[in-house]
DNA sequence: ATTCCAACCTGATAGC
DNA sequence: TGCTATCAGGTTGGAA
């Protein structure tokens, strides 16, 4: 599931990809949830184009073309966006996989679920963008345009001090897992990184915002920029969809502490790690370490 | 203003 | 074996 480092890595890979390559064709699948801009009007936008910047917000990918246009991209829960180069064997799911003639296992061919497919005037190599939940989603943006979902976005997570942390946290009654997940407060972090973070912060992620404290905000902000960087350098997590746009695996599922772990012995104190709902996402914590 | 929750979508898996 | 119910979670939008 790509959290901000998941996304970063694929920025970091897709970008030499897309910069100053002319845009052949766009083909993209039937209008659907996933085309917030029809998908027509996108062929059009595209076509001829090329990219001269991609920027990450949040979540979101941000790609300036030479026309000014811009056109925003959110990965959602399953959404890949990777080169016809990657070592694509693992794109699909193994049952998926057997369907295919050996020679067609080796090379990506799009799917029902390939919602993009670029390709590029010097016949290098394509870009995909793969959803099979179609949580992710694609916009283009006039120049000028700033829409409302860029806008409400906080700091980004990488930037966050415990004192803007600590801030936003007064007077709200909803748990510091919540206030730590929404994206109008710190940009970036979901499910995984909220639970690895509190962790290291020694922090319940079920207690109530305003009772945390200045220094435990602290060390939460802390532990977001450590877990998070830590992540990017390993490539980001692999635990149920994400694929690094080379086609290869994140490395930072081996070093989760508690996220999925449910059961587990802690690795500082030997309690079970235990699970429960908090904020309507499965929650990850050590009853003794965290307080 | 804040918080909660359903809806969006599909594949994997647990249970019968 | 095969079908069905459940779960996963990022974001939005509407209800409480």
């Amino acid at each position: 599931m790509p959290e901000l480092p998941e996304v970063e890595v694929t920025r970091r890979q897709i970008e030499p990809l897309l910069l100053d390559r002319e845009i052949a064709a766009l083909e993209t699948t039937a209008d659907s949830y996933f085309f917030l801009t029809p998908a027509a009007e996108l062929r059009r936008a595209l076509k001829g184009r090329s990219f001269k910047a991609l920027e990450r917000r949040g979540k979101y990918l941000v790609g300036t073309l030479d026309d000014g246009w811009r056109v925003l991209f959110h990965l959602g829960m399953t959404g890949q966006l990777f080169s016809s180069e990657a070592s694509s064997l693992r794109l699909l799911s193994a049952t998926a996989r057997s369907a295919l003639a050996p020679e067609e296992q080796l090379k990506f061919r799009p799917d029902q679920h390939t919602h993009l497919h670029l390709r590029f005037r010097d016949q290098g190599p394509d870009v995909f963008f793969r959803d099979v939940r179609k949580f992710g989603k694609v916009l283009l943006l006039a120049p000028g345009d700033e829409p409302e979902r860029l806008a409400r976005l906080g700091p980004d997570a990488l930037s966050v001090t415990g004192e803007l942390l600590f801030a936003s946290t007064r007077r709200r009654k909803t748990s510091i897992k919540a206030l730590v997940l929404d994206q109008s407060v710190i940009a970036g972090v979901g499910n995984i990184y909220a639970d690895e973070a509190l962790f290291l912060a020694g922090v319940r992620p079920g207690r109530r915002a305003s009772r945390v404290t200045r220094h435990e905000c602290e060390k939460i902000s802390t532990a977001l920029r450590q877990v998070l960087e830590r992540s990017i350098e390993t490539g980001g997590s692999s635990i149920s969809d994400f694929l690094a746009p080379d086609g290869t695996d994140g490395g930072y599922q081996d070093e989760r502490r508690v996220y999925a772990r449910a059961g587990d012995a802690c690795y500082s104190c030997g309690t079970a790690i235990k699970r429960r709902v908090i904020a309507q996402r499965g929650t990850h914590y050590c009853p003794r370490c965290q307080k």
